[in-house]
DNA sequence: AATGCGAATTAGAATTATTCTAAATCTTGA
DNA sequence: TCAAGATTTAGAATAATTCTAATTCGCATT
């Protein structure tokens, strides 16, 4: 489980896979299968999938889970800080298990969603925080055309 | 129609209320009363609401005004440049018309999201941008906590 | 001023995404 | 073993958005 295959662009996850029970242990949630396997699924292909095709795919793995579930494990990931939301467009929310600082970059043409690494964290230099706000976290999302739907054009 | 209140933090629009028939109809769209009004509500409160709240604020100039058209509205908005779609959450879409450059702050107690104005253009600087993508528009927020939220605390 | 055409508006139905509910099941610790 | 609490489940409910088809509007041309 610790090798991996290499990637064009390899985005190695926050923490290994077997260390999930664990982490949400830390986190004060009880680990579970369902929770295991919602994970893995994330894990496995990194392309920000929504609930339904986190679900359709944790079927395979588990075919009696339910969407409720999905839900329920995803929300538990974000509480953990193993997962983050990705909500880009007016359609469905998307999950991310890179936890390293990126960007999200959506194509407008095809609406693929690509990580962009960070090269320094966004920081309170880029905006003016105006007296009494606390940041907790910055996310920064990108819109363009991706090379695939640039040759196209 | 040219003066306006000051505020504790103005944010100008991007062009004056005035000209949005102009605008429409440079954009190659027609201007309609509608459009208008949907727009002019956007201008009244800079306060990012969703497409249920114009709908209701909208009423009171046009009570006949329907749902359909204040949907069609927004998107031929956003589609000519003169309003940007703000989505931070897994809740309902935000419309924001200012379009000068600046950051989405949502506090996590009590929701309420605020514009921080950007001192510098986020630029490819922030971010790695892999060969062939196009990048196209570049947006950010930030979660956190706001004065009144951190007070309670 | 009348006419025609395409664009815009409308109400309501349909679809999609997410949350809720209540019952069943599982885990853990006493 | 038992009780308590957390988790899972199916399905219903809600919320947000899109779609549909009929109507109306606005503009250009007679």
């Amino acid at each position: 489980m610790k090798n991996v295959k290499a990637r064009t662009v390899f985005v190695p996850p926050h923490r290994e896979r077997g260390a999930v029970n664990e982490c949400i242990a830390e986190a004060g949630l009880r680990p579970t299968p369902q929770r295991n396997v919602v994970y893995g699924v994330l894990l496995d292909h990194l392309d920000h999938p929504t609930a339904d095709e986190v679900f359709l795919r944790a079927k395979h793995a588990k075919p009696d889970i339910s969407m409720a579930t999905v839900y329920n494990c995803l929300d538990a990931l974000v509480k953990c800080d193993l997962v983050k939301q990705v909500n880009l467009d007016r359609s469905a929310m998307r999950y991310c298990p890179n936890m390293d600082d990126h960007a999200h970059f959506q194509c407008e043409e095809c609406g693929r969603i690509t990580d962009f690494e960070s090269k320094t964290k966004p920081k309170a230099r880029d905006f003016r925080v105006p007296r009494g706000f606390k940041v907790k976290q910055v996310e920064m999302s990108i819109r363009g055309l991706c090379p695939d739907c640039t040759a196209k054009q």
